[in-house]
DNA sequence: GAGGAGATCGTCT
DNA sequence: GACGATCTCCTCT
């Protein structure tokens, strides 16, 4: 089941969104548009998949071990990008999510390309005309540092950038769409707190990224 | 299709 | 100096 592409009229979510727990954000943001402003092109990806990460409690959150350089946004005011480099190659896109002064965030899995799919492609080393199945056009944005590639997210360039403001080159925004059906599971790639089901996917969309269950 | 390992570097101890 | 909220390529089946 795929959402539509066909984009009606949004409305940017402000900054009282973000501020709650990260669970039912991370639930509210599925559906959701992120949009990249390059000059005058939009690039347009629907969340299909995000994880939440709290800070108290939560062995596997950047927050845990207290604030950093690094993950000082993750104590800031709700609504903010926190990007952060790993493994060497790759960039991963979170939010700021914070309640009463604790810290909290949002990672962005993969979104199903909306708007923009050729720059998406192109920025990911792809030409979109060589993807012809819905298994190839996965690899756009089918991951944290695959999404980050296809927006050009960076922490240079993105970090600590407020997604609220109408103003910003990347914000999030809801055109009315909503999932059918959630689903959670544990989250991936961490190695503590890997039993706590805080991984929230669009049933059975096949931008989901690991292994494909439809 | 599944599984394993290398790439590669910022961040923290 | 070790490790990591990943991806890709290669090998084996």
């Amino acid at each position: 089941m795929q959402t539509s592409a066909k984009l009606r009229e949004s409305a940017i979510l402000p900054r009282e969104f973000y501020g709650r727990d990260p669970v039912p954000v991370a639930r509210d943001l599925l559906g959701k548009l992120l949009i990249r402003r390059i000059g005058r092109k939009r690039l347009v990806g629907r969340i299909v998949e995000c994880e939440a990460y709290l800070a108290a409690d939560d062995p596997a959150a950047h927050a845990f071990s207290g604030r950093t350089p690094r993950n000082a946004v993750l104590f800031g005011p709700p609504g903010y990008a926190y990007v952060y480099f790993i493994y060497g190659n790759h960039y991963c896109l979170n939010v700021s999510c914070t309640k009463d002064g604790e810290a909290g965030g949002v990672l962005f899995r993969a979104m199903e390309p909306a708007l923009g799919i050729e720059d998406m492609a192109k920025a990911r080393g792809l030409e979109l005309s060589e993807l012809n199945s819905p298994s190839q056009l996965r690899l756009i944005s089918s991951g944290p540092g695959r999404m980050s590639e296809a927006l050009g997210i960076t922490r240079e360039r993105d970090n600590a950038k407020d997604l609220t403001s109408s103003r910003s080159d990347l914000y999030f925004s809801d055109d009315g769409y909503r999932p059918e059906r959630i689903v959670a599971t544990p989250r991936i790639g961490i190695t503590k707190a890997v039993d706590k089901p805080l991984r929230f996917t669009i049933a059975g969309n096949p931008y989901v990224s690991g292994k494909r269950t439809t």
